[in-house]
RNA sequence: GCGGCCGUCGUCUAGCCUGGUCUAGGACGCUGGCCCCCCGAGCCAGCGGUCCCGGGUUCAAAUCCCGGCGGCCGCACCA
């Protein structure tokens, strides 16, 4: 039940980008210029505004929740952990071009289609040539035949140093997980099964980014790393506090989700430990208090051809928007591919002690996308209805908290509401305006989301009081300007 | 990267086909003033445009031609 248009992107998609520019949510970067390459993006105040709340609550509801280590690791890795960790040999795309008319094609998909072999994931280039040769496969275009055949790395090479030695910007947050995973495991004193979480860059080129925040060359991502024993993933007495949950899991071949408490996916073999089922109830919890709705989530699960290179396992965590459904989380059991690698690769043994036997930990990612799930979840709060743009934002995630109004631009008003402001503006994310009548403000707000007003009268001069108007609503009440702090921790408190 | 459509003030757009009257017009927004107002009020003034970039044709290019860059959709890839 995709909701993707035929012709052209969404209303949604067009408002939400209008308002992004318009308003300082985010903007394309390199804007001024032509030769400004596409996927790459300028977070304005209000969405890295956003954008830090977001991420508190990720802190809030699994880094905290679940006793995760949280670490910022360089963006820069050396060459040697993308060969440990498959990406410098499985993070590619087999290219050939035309030898007549130039151009350039993914061999794989050009078999495929011309032919209706199915080429394997990893067959090599030179058995991909054999066959484009024995099937006399050509261009498309001008039937010219294929030359030039080479891997596309996704990744972003530099140059280190005067030298320049290979290295690679991280493609993926995680690996500084992986190679660092053995310091921490001794220094922090923790026992399997454990998590270790990360926010920040990763960089891939993407051969064709897309949509906005959807498809980006530089973007953010909030990874979770669940380091386990796999003989004792079902020996795992957190996961007893979810087991009546019901995830919404779509499995192959399916086409809706249906819910299912954790306790009877595992029952049926749908999920295969009871430590995979606590995470993914955790990923969509995280998103039902982001405010998705619940029948707007679902985890589907990935089939062979479609799972990462790395991945045994595999469940995206998805939300229905007016683009159809967008990944928003990779959810990959990832084996023991990265600390087998880097132990191979590095001579540094990555076994650990447990359970009275020393094991090579076992990996399950959540792997969230956060450039996309803000773009959801703003998608999601934006109404457009009756001819008017409100960003019904929950208001912990909303970039500002409040804005502070004298009804009327003139003094004594715009003194007393001053210092109101001056009064708040170091404990939450307030704004002072005067300018324009004030429904016009209350509309300017509206649409960005801020969740309540505080406008300062008449009244307010007399008895120290003053009106609040909350956006959802458009309610107001009185209440005394000394409980300003305490009523507005209240309102911006999380579910 | 291919194919289709497209690119004019912050936003939306008129003009492009039929080159000159366009030193590019309007609306909304924004700024200042009057007004002093509890849901986008009114009036006045103002700011704001490399017409995506580069080249070509022409006496003359937003307009015609070529190349590039970018956007959207489809193919594909993915957080």
């Amino acid at each position: 039940m995709q909701l993707r248009q035929d012709k052209g992107v969404s209303r949604k998609f067009e408002e939400l980008i209008k308002l992004a520019l318009e308003r300082g949510f985010f903007t394309s970067a390199s804007e001024i210029y032509s030769d400004a390459p596409a996927g790459f993006w300028d977070y304005g105040p209000l969405g890295a505004a956003m954008k830090r709340k977001f991420i508190e609550l990720w802190r809030r509801e699994l880094v905290r929740r679940d006793c995760m280590l949280e670490i910022d690791g360089a963006q820069i890795l050396s060459k040697s952990v993308f060969k440990a960790s498959g990406h410098l040999d499985s993070f590619v795309d087999p290219i050939a071009r035309c030898s007549k008319c130039g151009a350039i094609y993914r061999v794989d998909k050009l078999i495929e289609e011309r032919t209706g072999l199915h080429v394997p994931e990893r067959l090599n280039l030179d058995e991909m040539r054999r066959i484009v040769e024995e099937n006399d496969v050509r261009c498309t275009r001008c039937g010219g035949k294929l030359t030039g055949y080479y891997y596309f790395n996704m990744m972003f090479r530099i140059g280190i140093g005067v030298a320049e030695a290979d290295a690679y910007l991280r493609p993926e947050t995680c690996q500084n997980i992986f190679v660092d995973f053995l310091r921490l495991y001794k220094t922090m004193r923790r026992k399997l099964p454990f998590a270790i979480a990360q926010y920040g860059k990763s960089f891939r080129n993407e051969i064709s980014p897309r949509q906005g925040l959807l498809r980006m060359r530089e973007f953010y991502q909030a990874e979770i790393e669940v380091f386990f024993n796999p003989n004792r993933a079902n020996d795992f007495p957190k996961a007893d506090a979810v087991m009546d949950y019901e995830l919404r899991l779509q499995q192959v071949g399916e086409s809706e989700p249906s819910e299912i408490t954790c306790r009877e996916a595992l029952s049926q073999g749908l999920i295969s430990s009871k430590l995979v089922a606590y995470y993914l109830a955790l990923i969509q919890q995280f998103y039902e208090k982001a405010g998705i709705p619940k029948e707007r989530i679902r985890l589907r699960q990935l089939g062979e051809d479609e799972k990462a290179f790395y991945a045994v396992e595999a469940w995206d965590l998805e939300v229905e928007t007016s683009l159809g459904w967008i990944e928003l989380v990779a959810c990959n059991n990832r084996g023991d591919h990265d600390l087998g690698g880097h132990q191979r690769m590095s001579g540094q043994e990555m076994e650990v002690l447990d359970d009275g036997q020393k094991i090579l930990p076992h990996v399950f990612e959540l792997s969230m996308g956060v450039d996309r799930s803000l773009y959801c979840i703003l998608e999601n709060f934006l109404d457009l209805e009756n001819g008017k743009t409100i960003l019904r934002l929950p208001p912990y995630l909303a970039p500002i908290d409040a804005a502070i109004l004298p009804l009327v631009s003139r003094e004594p008003l715009t003194s007393k509401a001053m210092e109101i402001y001056d009064e708040l503006r170091r404990d939450f994310d307030v704004e002072y305006d005067d300018s324009g009548s004030i429904g016009r403000r209350y509309m300017r707000y509206d649409e960005v989301g801020v969740p309540i007003c505080i406008t300062v009268d008449y009244q307010t001069m007399e008895d120290d009081t003053v009106t609040i108007r909350f956006r959802d609503s458009a309610h107001q009440i009185r209440v005394d300007v000394s409980d300003l702090p305490c009523l507005m921790r209240g309102w911006l408190a999380y579910p």
